[in-house]
RNA sequence: CCGCCCGUAGCUCAAUUGGAUAGAGCAACGGCCUUCUAAGCCGUAGGUUACAGGUUCGAUCCCUGUCGGGCGGACCA
């Protein structure tokens, strides 16, 4: 069973009706929670901009909107404020159906939109390389967006766009052809970033090494196969550097989800070709290039955007461009998510603008650049460790849970080492994935392993622990009588449900704007509220229909903040 | 030179897109464990939202300008 309608979306169709009752016909409710507690649960300020548009007195029009309200059965209070606020307080009687209903439904209630095929491409790392600090965000709100827009019902395709193709391998392959000769592959390539590092000297001081690497290139994109091997088994390597670093976060991506710039190679000569036929791909200084007016130059000409170079190699544009003919054309895309840092912004501009006018993508489909802020170190300068190196992402992760098991070993010396370990695990992953996760993606961040490795205060163990709490008191509690109808006497209580009843609204906030940190407020949000109930209600100790609503408020808790943690990749625990 | 993003409490960040008295966490100070885990709860203090104008019933949000940061801008991605 699910509910067609969230609370939020029932006030405002009945607001808008009164509006147009009221004679303000297509005027917006603008319904909010509300800001005070003071003002109750909901408040509706569309009133405001419906008088103004009408240059009528807004208080005497928010008279006649309340007089035409139908609250019937939902709301107790109904109030007029301030300039034109109306202020709605809901009946405790109906936020019991309602949580009541949420308790019987398989998924907490949750409305389930007409579905969208949804393409993301998110992770992307640089096979040539080890992933680091970096490629924390685009995997973690990639697999965030991912699990949120699957749970709202929609058909989402995972695209990680590693980036597997480039004159690197040429290096890299020749490099590991002469390591092979003294030690074995796994070991040359254990720490991929000294690999690199030890090539790229190679190609430094010996220019026959360079000239290889060179040889290489060309070899493998003409389809060599001996370097084509090569090159295979280092990507094999470097997946699995990957995939360890998915395990650890709890990331879904697999194989299947693998889509690399590799397996675009084939298509980009027709790309060019096509954008030529087309008009739209022109020579100029020997490369092919697109000049597109709506992006100037420093010159205030059209800008360039070349997709094929002057040495007739290809760019990051023209895989771009074939990959984004295919998400659409192929996988059949309504919606395409490119969760990619801020820094290429103007990259994509270009791309969504050519796409659209080569005839790749219609209108109907929306295209979005999720950009994100880079990470910045404590200087405010782009992140980097003392000696200059980035901090690689397994590094981090196994700090965390360190710090993690240090601190379960001191709060719970008494549990087995591996159950704390693995305690350690949900809480040091968990922590360092919400304080990346709980900040608005648009903005540059500043990392700090103190607030990343945090477990006070608005932190994903702070969410964890609320969880534990509520399922250690149903697990104490035993059997009850789980559809007695629920009391909602105490004001903590409503306001609990009133939390518990929006995760749906917020689900779909994080939908439309691909923003993960506001799920991250909610749930933060929802534990508060429920240590809040904590302290204030006892629960076991409280008895008949009282004892079994406030267990079944716990219920709805843990499942709330279970299913909300489990869309942000964060794992519960039974005990910590 | 042009373009995009940003500037909010000592620090790290919010503010449901123009709504009411700008909210949290950390750090600081004070209180609460013979009552379901104190990784918790309650309280105090902390703000001219970089600055100056403008738009209107109302601006952290929109417009103009200034200052300060980050990032892009023909052959890396």
């Amino acid at each position: 069973m699910t509910q067609d309608q969230t609370i939020l979306q029932l006030l405002d169709a009945r607001v808008v009706a009164a509006l147009a009752s009221a004679g303000c016909d297509g005027a917006a409710a603008v319904i909010t929670p509300a800001a005070r507690p003071e003002f109750g649960d909901y408040q509706a300020n569309g009133v405001m901009g419906a008088a103004k548009a009408r240059r009528q007195n807004p208080r005497e029009m928010a008279q006649s909107v309340v007089a035409k309200l139908d609250l019937v059965g939902i709301a107790s209070k109904v109030e007029i404020a301030g300039p034109g606020f109306i202020n709605i307080t809901l009946d405790p009687a109906f936020l019991a159906a309602r949580a009541a209903t949420a308790l019987a439904s398989e998924n907490l209630g949750l409305p389930r939109p007409a579905a969208q095929r949804v393409v993301i491409d998110y992770s992307s790392p640089n096979l040539a390389k080890e992933m680091h600090v970096g490629h924390l965000r685009s995997t973690i709100i990639g697999d965030a967006l991912a699990r949120v827009l699957r749970c709202l019902g929609h058909d989402v395709i995972a695209q990680n766009h590693i980036g597997d193709w480039g004159t690197q391998f040429g290096m890299l392959t020749a490099f590991l052809v002469e390591v092979e000769k003294g030690a074995d592959t796994q070991m040359a390539l254990a720490d991929l970033e000294d690999f690199y590092r030890r090539a790229k000297q190679r190609m430094d001081d010996d220019p026959t090494f360079a000239d290889m690497a060179r040889e290489y290139v060309v070899k493998l994109q003409g389809g060599d196969a001996r370097v084509g091997a090569l090159w295979r088994r280092f990507l094999e390597v470097s997946m699995h550097h990957c995939e360890a670093v998915y395990k650890t976060l709890g990331v879904g991506l697999t194989r299947a989800d693998l889509r690399g710039e590799s397996s675009y190679n084939a298509a980009l000569p027709g790309i060019v070709a096509d954008l030529q036929t087309k008009g739209l791909a022109v020579t100029s200084d020997g490369a092919e290039v697109v000049f597109l007016e709506e992006f100037k130059n420093k010159d205030g000409e059209a800008q360039a955007y070349i997709v094929r170079k002057q040495d007739g190699g290809y760019l990051y544009s023209t895989t771009d461009l074939a990959a984004v003919r295919h998400r659409v054309g192929e996988l059949h895309a309504d919606r395409v998510l490119y969760v990619v840092d801020q820094r290429q912004g103007l990259h994509f501009q270009q791309l969504f603008t050519l796409s659209r006018r080569a005839g790749y993508v219609d209108d109907r489909v929306s295209l979005e650049h999720v950009g994100f802020g880079v990470m910045l170190g404590e200087d405010n300068r782009p992140f980097k460790t003392r000696s200059g190196d980035t901090v690689k992402l397994v590094d981090l992760l196994e700090e965390a849970v360190e710090r993690a098991f240090v601190l379960v070993s001191e709060k719970n010396p008494a549990l087995a080492e591996e159950t704390r370990w693995e305690i350690a695990r949900a809480v040091g992953v968990g922590a360092v994935k919400y304080a990346d996760l709980s900040k608005n993606r648009a903005s540059d961040y500043v990392f700090s392993w103190a607030s990343m490795l945090a477990f006070d205060g608005n932190t994903a163990p702070y969410l964890q622990y609320a969880y534990t709490r509520a399922a250690k008191v149903l697990r104490d509690a035993g059997e009850f009588a789980a559809d007695t109808p629920l009391s909602l006497d105490a004001r903590v209580e409503q306001v609990l449900v009133l939390q518990l009843l929006r995760l749906a609204d917020t689900l779909n906030l994080v939908a439309r704007d691909t923003a993960p940190h506001h799920l991250c407020a909610y749930l933060f949000e929802l534990a508060v509220v429920f240590s809040r109930f904590y302290e204030n209600c006892p629960v076991l100790k409280s008895e008949g229909a009282l004892r079994a609503s406030r267990l079944q408020l716990c219920q709805l808790t843990a499942r709330t903040l279970k299913t909300g943690l489990g869309l942000l990749g964060i794992a519960t625990l039974e005990v910590m």
